[in-house]
RNA sequence: GCCUCUGUAGCUCAGUUGGUAGAGCAGGGGACUGAAAAUCCCCGUGUCGUUGGUUCGAUUCCGACCGGAGGCA
């Protein structure tokens, strides 16, 4: 019998954070974080990362457990959060992971059979050379002779995804398609539910987000960022400094625009970001689909959306 | 009060030697299997301020009016 797992996600600020929590106080559980940034350490408020306070007792996984200067892939994600799972369900408890990362959910629920073999930085370094030298075209060439349907999915500007096919193949012999269909045929190991927070009103989405940076401002934002930047751990080469809420102070430490610029510029990132998010959970069609928002009335609370979401995995019998 | 400039997409503007218009930004949609808060792709009809006139035809020329900016008094 498959391990059972709930997933909570949704675009940033729509109130995943507190309504797992609610989720996790009825059903005995506790949460994962499913957040690519909120892994690292040291950036607590930019990435909403919850307090302790927040918390109310709930144990937390996979939060603050990484330097920023560390590298860190959604397959390293997948087997870290396999053992917290495995851990919370022998203790009883109901795992719930909670953030807005959906490859990170995707490479729980569907596992990966290229696994077993390593990618190669000195391969995948090699072929950033080539595409600078010789162009994305050129790049995306070599992709379509050793794996044309590849190479037909994958833009040839995407030069990361070309990268990614190629690397695939020639550490390993085998084409990232042949991977693909390989990684199809795996049974999914969780018996997983997924509840996907989303708002009716994109403005009132977009109204949150604007608000929760003006708190992460009040929070002591700025000096999170400055103690980042002065450890020169916003350079590019890190992972952690393409975090949103990082990444666009540094014009602003610079001294070449205004906090509220710089801030302005974190909202615009956001908004984006949501928007992409929500292109990407929107293919989880079996997933339960929750609104806070019905016009003209204020959000429903984690509270009622959590009786909700019991309610109807009851009916079902998931639970 | 007079003179000059100006009023075109949510914003900033381009343009049409008269045949109803196009960029950037914003916004929307999509892709995504080891960098994913990343990376990449696609999408531009709007009373061309209002109203008269000239014209086969006006957003484009002319007049008046209404906004806005500047100058002279």
């Amino acid at each position: 019998m498959a391990e059972k797992l709930i997933a909570v996600c949704g675009p940033t600020a729509s109130g995943k954070t507190s309504f797992a929590i609610r989720l996790a106080q009825k059903l005995d559980g506790e949460v994962i974080s499913m957040d690519s940034m909120q892994i690292y350490r040291r950036m607590q408020i930019g990435t909403a990362a919850p307090t302790v306070e927040e918390m109310q007792g709930v144990p937390h996984h996979m939060v603050g457990i990484v330097e920023p200067s560390e590298a860190f892939s959604c397959a390293d994600y997948a087997a870290r959060a396999e053992e917290c799972i495995r851990d919370i369900t022998a203790r009883g408890k109901m795992p719930i992971l909670c953030g807005g990362t959906g490859l990170y959910l995707d490479s729980l629920l569907r596992v990966s059979a290229f696994s077993e073999a390593e990618g190669s930085a000195e391969i995948r370094a090699d072929l950033q050379a080539f595409a600078e030298t010789e162009g994305a075209e050129a790049l995306h060439n070599r992709l379509a002779a050793v794996d044309p349907k590849a190479a037909a999915a994958i833009h040839p500007n995407n030069v990361r995804r070309v990268i990614r096919a190629l690397e695939m193949y020639e550490s390993t012999g085998v084409t990232k398609t042949e991977w693909d269909r390989r990684s199809i045929a795996i049974e999914p190991k969780y018996d997983a539910k997924i509840a996907v927070l989303d708002f009716c009103d994109r403005e009132r989405l977009y109204g949150r987000i604007d608000r929760r940076v003006d708190l992460m401002l009040e929070d002591g934002l700025e000096a999170e960022v400055r103690a980042l930047y002065d450890d020169g751990l916003l350079d590019s080469c890190y992972v952690a400094a393409q975090a949103i809420g990082y990444k666009e102070f540094i014009p602003y430490l610079t001294g070449e625009c205004t906090l509220a610029e710089a801030a302005d510029q974190v909202r615009l990132s956001s908004r984006r970001y949501a928007k992409r998010q929500l292109t990407w959970f929107r293919r989880y069609t079996d997933a339960l689909w929750l609104y806070p928002d019905a016009e003209g009335e204020p959000l429903k609370s984690a509270d009622a959306l959590a009786a909700e979401t019991i309610e109807t995995w009851k009916k079902d019998g998931f639970l």
